[in-house]
DNA sequence: TAAACATATCGACGTGTGTCGATGCTACCA
DNA sequence: TGGTAGCATCGACACACGTCGATATGTTTA
């Protein structure tokens, strides 16, 4: 069976309108809530860092990747990999399928595209 | 006088093409370099604080906002309103100009469309 | 069933970061 | 010239984060 690994906690609001999935409206346009304003950082914290920027470049350039095919490029342990994995999913950029003993990860490019509007898109 | 207070380091690139002023290829569509992803997160970093956030998006709001216009809304101190808007200078995102008294905040709406398009835009 | 493999989780360590009081510096005003 | 206002810098503190070895969990294969 396939199991799916996404994004959890307040991140997966199942409501959301696809568009206005981070922010109501853009950075640029009017004052941000705070509570719009603290759920944009989580999300962007999690593309904050060199690896994980990395990781979904890996992964967003093909269909799908195996965690056992990062650690290489990446040059981090198998650990790492996995740390850095379970943020960029728990923030919605990517999905993890588990297969068998791989687990395969794709970006979610609708997510990525929300950011964007977030930031002015 | 006028005085500019903008990005400084290695953001401050002069010749660097307002196409290509973050990365050469966007994160979606092929593997980062490692010094590309770096200088990305360094930027991402910058926007990925609640009260960086908010800040910015009162000074894109507007023409140009003062710091003293600033401490009541974000409801933080005189230092750290400083230090939120240095870091966001050095990442190239707003800039200020001081003129008299007083240190006048713009946003660079160049900056933020390079962010998104690094970001797949 | 036992062994091997892929991945997740745990615990610990060093480092980075947000915050603010205290202080310093520059510009304006009486 | 003295006083005040706006802003930057410094020092210190608490907390979060990236990293990895050790270990646990689950899956495939012999």
């Amino acid at each position: 069976m396939a199991e799916s690994l996404t994004m959890k906690g307040a991140a997966n609001s199942p409501d959301a309108d696809i568009g206005n999935l981070v922010c109501s409206s853009p950075v640029t346009t009017a004052p941000l809530a705070e509570s719009e304003a603290t759920e944009l950082a989580r999300i962007l914290a999690a593309l904050a860092d060199p690896v994980r920027l990395r990781l979904l470049s890996i992964v967003a350039s093909s269909p799908e990747v195996c965690s056992c095919a990062l650690e290489g490029p990446l040059a981090k342990s198998q650990p790492t990999i996995s740390h850095h994995t379970k943020v960029l999913a728990d923030a919605g950029i990517i999905t993890g399928e588990k297969r068998g003993k791989w687990t395969w990860w794709h970006a979610n490019p609708d997510r990525i595209a929300a950011i964007r509007k977030a930031l002015g898109g």
